[in-house]
DNA sequence: GTTAAAAACCGATTGTTAGTCGGTTTTTTA
DNA sequence: TAAAAAACCGACTAACAATCGGTTTTTAAC
C-alpha cells in the first residue's frame, strides 16, 4: 500500500472530524494548501477505492469517514514496508526491527510500550488456554 | 524513502554475501528473475546514491556492500512511513501503533520484545543519570 | 604506446501511481 | 422542467523505479 501526500492529509482530517463531505474537506484545505474541489473529490474517491474510507449518502452528497483507525493503518503500513525484509524462519527479525525503533523512544514511552506488550502477552496466554 | 522491488532484492542479497560486484549480483539474479547487467548496474548505482550501499574499487571493478544493517533500514522505513501520522504532542500515538503491530506477534516474540524494551529502558536510565 | 576487453556512465523509454483539474453526466430541488 | 449541485470521466503532469542500448572511461595485454 502506498499513500500520497494529500491522501495522508485527508485521512488525518477525517480522523479528526469523524465525517465530512467533499465540500467540507475542500473548504478545510483551501486555506492551508489549496487544490480544487475536483482534486479533493478524486482523492477521496481514490481513498474510498482503497477501502480506507467508507461513504454513504446523507441527503444529496456523500459523507466520507475513515474506515480504519489511525493505529490500524499505521500497523498496516509498518507491516507492508516491513514484510519484504522479514523472513518467516527468522523469528528475531521483527523483534530486532522493533528494537531499532525503540532506540528513539523516551523513558515514558518505553514504559507504556512495556505495559502494552505485557497486556498483549497475557491476553494471548488466556486465549491459548 | 521509497524502495523498488529490485532494490529490495539486491539489498537482501548483499546482506547475505557481505560484498559483491555487479557481475556477481547479476549472475545471482539471472536465474531467478532475469534482468540485464545494466539493469543491475543502475540499480546498484541508485542504491549507492541513496547511501544504502557503499562501494570501493577492488582491482578493476567496484565492490558493493550494504551500508546499513537490515534492522536499521527497517527502523528507518518504519519511521518514514509512520512520521506523517505521529504528532509531536501525542506521545501515545507511537505506542498505539506498536500495539497494533504486536497484535500479530506470538508469545515468544512478545517476550523477546519485552526484554528488549526493558533493556532499552535501563540503558536510557543509565544515560540520564 | 596502441588496442581490445571490461567496467562505468549516460540517456531514453516504459510502467506505475498520485496530483490536478476541465468538462460531461447524473441527480436534486426549486 | 430548468437551474444548481454533486458525481463521474478522461486527460495530462510529475515523481520514481525498472530496463537496456550505446558511449566513454579505465584496465590490461601485447
Amino acid at each position: 500500500m502506498k499513500l500520497g501526500e494529500l491522501e495522508k492529509l485527508i485521512l488525518g482530517y477525517l480522523w479528526q472530524v469523524e465525517s465530512a463531505d467533499v465540500k467540507q474537506v475542500h473548504l478545510h484545505f483551501e486555506k492551508t494548501r489549496g487544490g480544487s474541489l475536483n482534486t479533493i473529490q478524486s482523492t477521496l474517491d481514490r481513498l474510498y477505492k482503497k477501502a480506507l474510507l467508507s461513504r454513504h449518502k446523507v441527503g444529496h452528497a456523500f459523507q466520507y469517514q475513515a474506515k480504519v483507525e489511525r493505529h490500524e493503518l499505521i500497523g498496516q503500513l509498518i507491516k507492508s514496508v516491513t514484510n519484504d525484509f522479514i523472513s518467516e524462519e527468522d523469528d528475531n527479525s521483527l523483534v530486532t526491527a522493533f528494537s531499532s525503533m525503540t532506540r528513539e523512544c523516551n523513558q515514558e514511552q518505553l514504559l507504556k510500550l512495556e505495559t502494552l506488550i505485557e497486556q498483549q502477552r497475557l491476553k494471548l496466554k488466556q486465549e491459548n488456554r
